[in-house]
DNA sequence: ATGTTGGCTTCAAGCCGACAA
DNA sequence: TTGTCGGCTTGAAGCCAACAT
């Protein structure tokens, strides 16, 4: 983490609290009253699908692919028995969330019927609640943090490092008065099973560690270094651990345990020609994408005019399956997958040729959903230097997002009835749009806001990212436009959510960023930096693109977050949030009792455990201030310091620097942290 | 073990050797060229499934009983739909040995074919080789050790306690000369799996005892006290071990897992019918008897004429599956047992009461192959004293064996075809025989005969006797009069098989007495006591039979032997044989190096290690030879002693005291063992 | 002859701060 | 902040002779 990183884009953070702090040491068992059977918890469920990862709610419609359905087939699948289409329009009946019981792998089992012919293609029901814990209130109280494990942390009998911020915001609170502090406590997984661990806060410096009980949980579930452990706190309080294991290279074994069988790959394609409800198997983290896809994703997708040459970008999942990645492309064709079977299926209709075709070797054709056009648009500033292969992604203009909102209204209450299923006259096909059988609504940009299914998918290609996950976000981009329409309220517009199938509910996550700082890895970029711009920080205007020029990335447009732990969390916005990256015990204490008076302020650096004091009132402008924040902490680049500068106020509140005039934020500002790292979005805790 | 037992029946031993003595480290991989396809090692298999049972060979004629097939199925069976006749004759096809994955659980496959109308129910090709094994040359070079294992032997940490006999037998030969005699045993389960234990000679007194690999063992086997492990010497020499575990009282998992399905029943029943192959699985220590009779031992006692009041004897498993006990009952009725759907069903015919009704609370009806009648004779003479529960049988007459010998040609030699499946006309049933469609060839005597197909049964009665074991001999009794017709070559007669399903094969196993002695607890019996007879030692009249007239058993009349070790091996004789009570270098050095002369000799009692020299020229007869011995080693008993002085001749060869004249014996004599325990029949090492 | 016990040895699991990145 | 290392503690596995049966 060199401080030269220190012109990333400034990730600014919104509010939010927790849950109750304090979860009763065996959490009861959890019985939600969801629509969904489910045999894990919900949350967990989606937690270790992976960051972007969601499942059609009942009652959605959507189109069953039985190309896709057939690619996560084990062996080859011949379907050309079942006479089935190349897409079923079906009405989701319902969702079971399941796990392998040997690998803790989770699966859904998706029940659907086809749609009659002439029955509209629309959703029914509280379609907007994503499947699982996205309640009405749009509350969940849940958090969730995912570690790579390393190889302490696997090792045999050693414990499990606990990253400060999944001790803070996931595990009950410590009494630090105890000596030395420590608690038990208690995580179920998947399975229901609890488990106990043993945590306690030592060492120097001190750290967050599980010791007992954690090796007998790393022997029992048969964790490997790479292996991600996922800690949840329920809408309970009680903490959930789930896992998403990396890729076994040969052993077989894991791989192909329970896997989906081509009989029921064809089982089901029969009966979704036969208009006869069908269920389906989905595991979330193979190597195929999602192959029942929300149908206004799809017909949004197909609106846009693929062309060849048209570039785009699509959503990839990093290592650790916790953050995302968008790779640049262009399209180098539009051709049906199978021609001979399918010859109209979208399924994998575009050709693609990548930015940066090492990474994604073997990805060679993508479905029109996963993907969002751009054009082509200024390189924003990537300041830190990025390590080796991790690269940046361009982003799109913000005119395409304001395309997007109304897209979004289309699709969500103009949106006219229906389409039966029989496919439209054949005709060529070659580099121009076969004419599916969609209504012409929306416009191009439809197809970004359809993309809000998302969709996920996994990539073995380069062994540098050999994990990487692709997958596709709400809104197709860092940001849904949709959330950004969200009502004017004190509430914090957040707009993006990570790793939640809940559109309704206000995420956060990825600005967490207190636990999202780079350790010594460099990497989250743009992404989130623009998630943690609130609304009211983007009328001010101040700057949630950094236009620093700095640093070209070499041509790369993808960026990917450090490898080591990061939050996949999903809080409440309240009045009396406080940031992610404020001390711990800041949620008891007001700036006020910091015993700071107007114009005088504590500095921090992010990566600093020591505060040093700054008059505020001996500065007339921010550009002082960032003079001088440049000569005490010896940063190079004083031009890029504005956006890594965040303030807490007097009044609790989290700020950037530019967020309000130099002369208030001098009256107001009592805490300032620098963000040291470029990847880093928020950070900036004592 | 008192040394009151001293004066117990005194075995004698016979000659023989064993294998090769040293097996290679590592054994081979077993490669049979058995006729049935087995993935277990046959010889493991029989050993496992206990000693009683037998399957019966590719080629063979039997019987199918549905009825019997349903009893090995978990859940009730209904066949009335499949229009099976009570008894199908079939053809053995071929018998497949597997073991469950889990459990090591020993079962069969056994494949059928239906005997077309008309087609002779005999045996075909070389039926007699009893599947596997059973070489052609009826030399099967093995030897088998069960014992049930104490809680010291399960418990964590321990080792296992190798009796004598076991180590000396089974166990590659062992170098005293190491301090402390140590080795590696490599030994192969079920599944082919090689574990390797550490086989030490140490503690005082000196014992074999297995340590480091046993409770790794242990735990991945999960063994408790109670369960039966068993040691095999394969012909290759290669060790082998295998499992016999108790009924897990409330361990579902453990007796359903894998266990015959009722589909499977009523499948193979209905191919049965129809005149198709099929295939059945026979768990051989299930708790109830096997189901694929051969259609001699049916057929012979279905010749016997059972009436009410007739008393029979009926063969069980000992507690530890490895001997054999008589019990005797008297019939009660004769009448199917399921007159509705099987009116003329010889499956469990007769309705028994017991002697010893206690221990056979749940035995109400038996099949006719599994009993033999008796008729009434003095009780035999059982010198040591039985423990509590424990009871002895009375033994058959011997006149009953002559009869035996015709059946056993009758059926070998002249039994004529065949007759069709469909059963005769119906008729009343009670007390008398219905009439099956048997031939009345044999006498009623051949039923015994006949019942050398032994069939296995386990009853779970009163927890004295939890698991006993009831099946049936070869000969129906203790002795096989097939064997003791055995050619009068210098070959020992040895007439008892215990645990073999090799009729051929000439056994040793328990007269291999050294192991089979009481530890502690009284036990062996009239069977060990007449099995180790010799036809030279018959005829010289040395009372194989003793006649101390000495506890008569409280009027019971089983026996059973003590719940420790035993042996059940087959060992064949060769003329350089070496007795197992021989020290293990024995081999290696012939008597004439040992550096004595004619007259001079070496005396030594088992237990100690330190012989003492003794002038036999000196003496003039036996008795005075006790005489002596007596005086040098304190023993108070010298009129029991002649039975427990074994000798080597300078010639190599092992004699008993007796085995030839004074004369001769003073000349030939090297050295002498006098064996130490009354059980123990041989032993003696130094 | 061998089952059982308790002592002792040995070894690895696992807890810890130090240190470094 | 947290990954890794080596030292130390602790407890269990397991080897053993003594003793009992």
């Amino acid at each position: 983490m060199s401080v030269a990183a220190a012109c990333a884009p400034p990730p600014r953070v919104g509010m939010f609290t927790f849950g109750e702090r304090m979860a009763p040491p065996p959490p009861p068992p959890p019985d939600r009253p969801e629509g969904a059977e489910s045999c894990v918890d919900p949350q967990l469920w989606l937690a270790c699908a992976g960051s972007m990862c969601t499942v059609p709610p009942v009652g959605a419609a959507v189109y069953y692919f039985p190309q896709g359905h057939a690619e996560q087939a084990s062996a080859a699948v011949d379907l050309s028995a079942t006479r089935v289409p190349p897409l079923v329009p079906c009405r989701v009946l319902a969702v079971r969330f399941m796990a392998e019981p040997e690998t803790d792998d989770v699966f859904a089992r998706i029940r659907l019927v086809p749609l009659r012919p002439g029955e509209p293609v629309v959703d029914v029901g509280d379609a907007d609640a994503l499947g699982p814990g996205g309640g009405d209130d749009g509350q969940p109280k849940t958090a969730s943090f995912a570690k790579t494990l390393t190889q302490s942390d696997a090792s045999n009998g050693s414990g499990f490092s606990v990253p400060r911020f999944c001790a803070e915001t996931i595990f009950p609170g410590l009494d630090y008065r105890l000596r030395p502090p420590v608690q038990s406590v208690y995580a179920r997984d998947v399975h229901g099973v609890d488990w106990t661990f043993r945590h306690i806060y030592r060492g120097t410096p001190r750290r967050h560690l599980l010791t007992t009980g954690w090796s007998n949980f790393v022997t029992t579930k048969k964790l490997l270094p790479g292996d991600n452990v996922v800690f949840l706190r329920g809408e309970d309080g009680g903490i959930h651990v789930g896992l998403r294991r990396t890729k076994r290279g040969s052993l077989s074994r894991w791989d192909a345990y329970g896997k989906v069988q081509a009989a029921d790959v064809a089982a089901a394609a029969t009966l979704a020609a036969a208009g006869e409800p069908f269920e389906v198997v989905y595991y979330p983290r193979a190597s195929s994408p999602g192959f029942c896809v929300r149908a206004a994703a799809v017909r949004a997708s197909m609106q846009v005019q693929w062309t060849s040459g048209l570039r785009f970008k699509m959503a990839f999942e990093t290592e650790d399956a916790s953050r995302i990645s968008w790779f640049m492309g262009a399209i180098a064709g539009v051709q049906p997958a199978d021609p001979a079977r399918w010859p109209r299926s979208p399924w994998r209709l575009l050709q693609v040729t990548w930015e940066e075709p090492e990474l994604l070797r073997n990805v060679h054709r993508v479905s029109p959903w996963l993907v969002e056009p751009v054009s082509s648009m200024p390189n924003l500033h990537m300041p830190p230097p990025f390590s080796a292969p991790r690269k940046k992604p361009r982003i799109p203009p913000y005119n395409n997002e304001s395309i997007l909102l109304e897209g979004q209204q289309l699709f969500d209450t103009a949106f006219p009835p229906n389409h039966p299923l029989p496919p439209a006259p054949s005709h060529g096909h070659g580099f121009t749009v076969p004419s599916f059988p969609f209504p012409e609504y929306g416009s191009a940009a439809a197809g970004i806001q359809g993309a809000r299914q998302a969709q996920f998918v996994q990539i073995l290609s380069d062994p540098h990212i050999s994990n990487l996950q692709r997958s596709l976000l709400f809104g197709g981009g860092g940001i849904s436009p949709a959330e950004r329409r969200a009502p004017p309220t004190p509430r914090i517009s957040t707009d993006l959510i990570i790793g939640s199938a809940l559109p309704s509910s206000p995420p956060a996550g990825a600005m967490k960023g207190d636990d999202v700082k780079p350790a010594g890895r460099p990497g989250v970029v743009m992404l989130f930096g623009r998630a943690i711009l609130t609304e009211e920080q983007m009328k001010s205007g101040s700057s949630g693109v950094p236009s620093s020029p700095r640093a070209i990335n070499r041509g790369s447009f993808s960026n990917t977050s450090d490898g080591s732990g990061s939050d996949v969390t999903q809080v409440s916005p309240t009045k009396t949030n406080l940031p992610s990256w404020m001390p711990p015990w800041s949620g008891d204490s007001s700036p006020s009792e910091w015993g700071l008076e107007a114009g005088q302020c504590k500095v921090f650096v992010e990566s600093d455990a020591v505060g040093r004091n700054l008059d505020l009132s001996a500065l007339g402008s921010f550009e002082e201030l960032y003079a001088r924040l440049s000569a005490m902490f010896r940063i190079d680049s004083a031009a890029c310091l504005g956006s890594h500068v965040v303030y807490l106020t007097a009044a609790g509140e989290a700020k950037h620097v530019g967020d309000e005039p130099f002369s208030a934020f001098v009256k107001s500002a009592r805490r300032i942290t620098i963000l040291s790292d470029a990847g880093s979005d928020n950070t900036g805790n004592v």
